[in-house]
DNA sequence: CCTATTACTTGACTATGTCAACTATTGACA
DNA sequence: TGTCAATAGTTGACATAGTCAAGTAATAGG
């Protein structure tokens, strides 16, 4: 009982801190200069560099419907920060690739992330340690 | 050095799982019937019952312009959840209530999150407990 | 081969979100 | 008091995000 009070409660703020924290996402940011959504930044973290990423997996990541997908990378592609790719294994697969520009950019955008003017910064060494822990049995018990 | 390290991991490995969430949201999952969509359901739960609620306070808890509130407003008006009412001190402000219906939905919203299959019911109670302070202490620092 | 499934795209539609411009009210202050 | 700046909310124009249904191309399993 009072556990399933803590989940409702966690997952009440969970969703409020990232409602309040939307200033502080990569984009949007004071000093932008990105011009890219949220969800344009989410998708250039999960392309990691040298490692080819199908859409499809994307979109099971991001839990969102394939064609979501392809209007997240039409503009990324115009943007010139990524590339999409026919997979040689099997044809009906696009891969997408971070260009010179795209992993510039997503260097960036992870050093603003990791500054100490983000709010998680301030938070204790060990209770950042242990949110990672706990996010992290989050999200890998899901697949 | 490390402690930036985990706090950039810490915003990321958040991110990845509030989008890997949607399914799970309020909105959307198994069972929906309800229509809403997320930002809606946020806005639901931001106004308690019984504490009426100025639309600017609600502009700056989501971090987002007044004209956007409108339109939120706007939408679950006119489903019948939520009323307008001009404030009595002040003319220029509007304060939000929940309509009957208003208040049957949010409880069973906040009923749906605390169902033990949530994936945030999985953590152990501990970790429910850790994960609340650590949002709150984050959540309150920054008003 | 034939058929079902899978990966992606397209088009139509709604919701979310920003900005700039507007109205009405409030508050400060000469 | 009268004026002027700031505040709360709305409106309209616009871009993005997201869904669904339908379509194309390639694969996989009989």
């Amino acid at each position: 009982m009072s556990r399933d009070r803590d989940a409702c409660r966690a997952w009440q703020l969970l969703v409020k801190f990232f409602f309040a924290q939307r200033e502080h996402l990569p984009a949007g940011g004071p000093g932008d200069a990105t011009g890219l959504s949220p969800a344009q930044c989410h998708v250039l973290h999960l392309i990691e560099p040298g490692r080819p990423l199908p859409m499809r997996t994307l979109a099971e990541t991001l839990s969102c419907d394939a064609s979501n997908v392809t209007g997240l990378v039409d503009r990324l592609e115009d943007r010139g920060l990524v590339e999409r790719r026919p997979s040689p294994e099997d044809r009906r697969v696009k891969v997408l690739r971070l260009t010179p520009a795209g992993e510039r950019l997503r260097g960036s955008l992870l050093r603003r992330m990791a500054s100490p003017a983000h709010p998680l910064s301030r938070l204790s060494m060990r209770q950042q340690r242990e949110l990672v822990t706990i996010l992290e049995s989050l999200i890998d018990e899901r697949r």
